[in-house]
DNA sequence: GCCAACGTTGGC
DNA sequence: GCCAACGTTGGC
């Protein structure tokens, strides 16, 4: 079963651009359960969209694929945090928080208020929804 | 910078 | 197992 899934990133910290300068990423550094157990469940091909947050234009501003799935991170805490490699696909034009919440999404976790989980699963539908929105 | 919402921790 | 306190996230 494919998957699709956003995977959000602080611009500051990470951006759209320094993925694509460096082609692909280890997602390490996630610290939280429910996104590890999503990275978990990624298999290779998978897409991705990519999202910068807390920042001056949240939105969805790029595409990857998943890489490589997941692997323990080496921590002092053994065993507990996994992550995926994702790679770099392609740069898209902002579609900002905004767009995304006038879309006919449904219950997504991304456009719920005050949602905090940094890997998101994506329905086929919603998928399909962004995807056209991307095109238009 | 502010604040609401959430996850985690720790005392009981 | 409950719940208050705390730290963090993220939009504005």
């Amino acid at each position: 079963m494919s998957r699709f899934w956003i995977f959000k990133s602080e611009p500051g910290e990470f951006s759209i651009s320094d993925l694509k300068k460096e082609g692909c990423a280890w997602w390490d550094g996630v610290r939280n359960y429910q996104a590890r157990n999503y990275m978990r469940q990624m298999t290779k091909g998978e897409k991705v969209f990519f999202y910068h947050s807390s920042c001056a234009q949240p939105g969805i501003v790029g595409i990857a694929i998943v890489s490589q799935e997941a692997r323990l991170e080496e921590t002092s805490d053994k065993g507990q945090w996994s992550c995926v490699e994702i790679a770099y696909e392609s740069t898209v034009p902002l579609l900002s928080l905004t767009a995304l919440k006038d879309l006919p999404l449904g219950d997504c976790p991304l456009t719920r208020k005050g949602n905090r989980l940094s890997i998101i699963p994506l329905t086929d539908d919603q998928y399909q929804i962004i995807s056209e929105a991307l095109e238009a």
